[in-house]
DNA sequence: CGCGGGTTTGAATCATGTCAAGTTAAGTGG
DNA sequence: CCACTTAACTTGACATGATTCAAACCCGCG
C-alpha cells in the first residue's frame, strides 16, 4: 500500500484536493485523513462508463472530485429513468446497503477518489462528525428528489426542460456568469439523457430546446453549449 | 411540564406506545428515553389537518403512531404533487433546517408525539444510536423517492395505479393476508389524492380503477377497501 | 468522400387531460 | 322515515400534448 507522508499536516495526496474543503472529507481531521488517504485510490473514467451496477456488491465508496455522474434505475422492459444527478463533490454511495438498488454511470469525464466500504463505516461509527455530514448529504439528495417528483409529476414538458436547466446553472456555480442574471454552461447529458431525466423522449426534448431557442430564452452553439441571457425569464417558464 | 415516573424502566407514557419498539425511539436508552418524554406531547389530527406547512418555522418534530401523513408540495398556480406519504411509525420533520420545504398534512385521523425540535437536536448530538436511526430513515425515503421518480416519469396511468396499490398493500404489512399472495386493506387516500401523488387527474384515477376492476385484478367495496386476490397479478400489471 | 452518432423536424396516433353530466353514499334537518 | 344537500366518485365526449414512426440534417472522423 502507498506510503503517505504525515508531518502532521494533511496528507499531501489530500493537500490539493478538491474534495478536501467542501466534499466529506471536510468532517475528518487530520490523522482521519491520514488514515483514509492511505486506502484511498484516485480514478478516471470516460464519460459513459459504468461506475456501479444494480444488484451489484458495494464494496467502495467515492467522492466525485469532478465531471458528473447519473444515477439510473431501469424497468424490465427497457424504460430508464435518470433518478439523481451527482456533481463534484458529491459522496456516491449507499451507506447501510451491502447491494446497489440502482446504477451509476458517468456522464461526462470523471474523477473519483474511492474507498474502502469499510474504511468509512469505521470512521463513521468513530466520528460523528462524518455520519453527521453524510446525513446532511443525503437530507439534501432527499430534498432535490422531491422537488424532481413535482418536476415529473405535474410539470409540461417545456417546464421540465427549463426547470433542468435552471438547475445545471445553478449547480455549475456561479460561474462564468456575467451580471448575476446570466448563464453559460457546457450542457453535461445527451438529449437521451435530458429525455431519461425528465421523463420524455429525445424528440420532444428536442423540441422544447428549440422553442426556448426560438423565443430567445436561450441559445445553443455546437448543440452541447447553453446561454442564458436572463436566469429570470427561464425561471418563469420552470412554473415556479 | 408533566411529571414521568422513572423507576429505572421506561417511563410509563412510552411503555405502552406504538413507536416505541418500532419508531426513533428504539434508539435511546431509558434515561433519553425519560427525557424525552418529559417534553413529549401526545396528539391527534383529524383527517384533512395540516399538520405543518411549505416555508412555516419548525420548531416540534413527531412520530407518527397511528394513521397516514402526506408530504405535498405546490406549483404557484395550484398543482400539486405528493411528494411522500409517511406511515407510522415514521419520524416527522426535516432535521438542520428551520423552515420546511414543504406541506403535512394528516391523509387518514392520525395520532402523533411529538416533541420540541431543540430536544432531538441536543439528543442527536448525545447519542450517535439516534442520529443514526434518523440517517437511516432519510436514507429509506431517499429509496423510495426514487422509485416514484421511475413511477412518475416512465410508468403509464394504469402501472402507476397498480405500482401504488402494491406500495400501499406492503406498507399496511401482512396484516390481513390469506395465503401471503392476496391482501385487503382500507385506502388511506382519497381519488384526489392518489391522483396527486401519481401525477395523474381525478377522473384517470377513477378509470384506472375500473379498469382494473374490469379485469378482476382487484375487488373494491365501498370506494375505499380494496381487496387484491393476487399480488402477483397486480405487480404484473405495475411494470416491475 | 462517405459513414455513424447525435440531433432536428414532420405527420399521424394515442394516452391523458378537460369539461360536463351523472351516480352513489353519507349526513342533516324536518 | 323521508326529502335535501353535499362531497366523493364514475362515466362519457371531446381536445390536446406528448409519443411514435419516419426521414432528413449536421458534423467530426476515418
Amino acid at each position: 500500500m502507498r506510503k503517505v507522508v504525515n508531518n502532521g499536516a494533511i496528507p499531501l495526496l489530500c493537500a490539493s484536493c478538491e474534495g478536501r474543503s467542501t466534499g466529506v472529507c471536510s468532517a475528518l481531521d487530520c490523522d482521519q485523513l491520514v488514515e483514509l488517504a492511505e486506502a484511498s485510490r484516485k480514478t478516471a473514467a470516460k464519460s459513459g462508463a459504468a461506475l456501479l451496477g444494480e444488484a451489484e456488491r458495494i464494496d467502495r465508496y467515492a467522492n466525485i472530485l469532478s465531471g458528473v455522474v447519473k444515477l439510473t434505475k431501469t424497468l424490465s422492459d427497457g424504460r430508464q429513468q435518470i433518478v439523481g444527478l451527482q456533481f463534484a463533490p458529491d459522496f456516491l454511495g449507499r451507506p447501510f446497503r451491502s447491494e446497489s438498488t440502482l446504477n451509476a454511470e458517468a456522464t461526462t469525464d470523471v474523477t473519483l477518489c474511492s474507498f474502502p466500504k469499510d474504511a468509512i463505516e469505521r470512521m463513521m461509527r468513530e466520528s460523528p462528525e462524518l455520519e453527521r455530514r453524510l446525513y446532511r448529504q443525503a437530507l439534501n439528495e432527499l430534498d432535490e428528489a422531491r422537488d424532481w417528483m413535482v418536476t415529473l409529476g405535474r410539470k409540461t414538458a417545456s417546464e421540465k426542460i427549463a426547470s433542468l436547466l435552471l438547475m445545471i446553472a445553478h449547480h455549475v456555480g456561479p460561474s462564468t456568469v456575467a451580471g448575476r442574471n446570466s448563464a453559460r454552461f457546457d450542457l453535461p447529458l445527451t438529449r437521451a439523457d435530458i429525455a431519461d431525466f425528465l421523463g420524455l423522449t429525445i424528440e420532444t426534448v428536442s423540441r422544447q430546446l428549440t422553442r426556448l431557442r426560438n423565443d430567445k430564452i436561450i441559445c445553443i452553439e455546437n448543440n452541447r453549449l447553453i446561454i442564458v441571457p436572463d436566469l429570470r425569464r427561464l425561471n418563469a417558464r420552470a412554473g415556479n
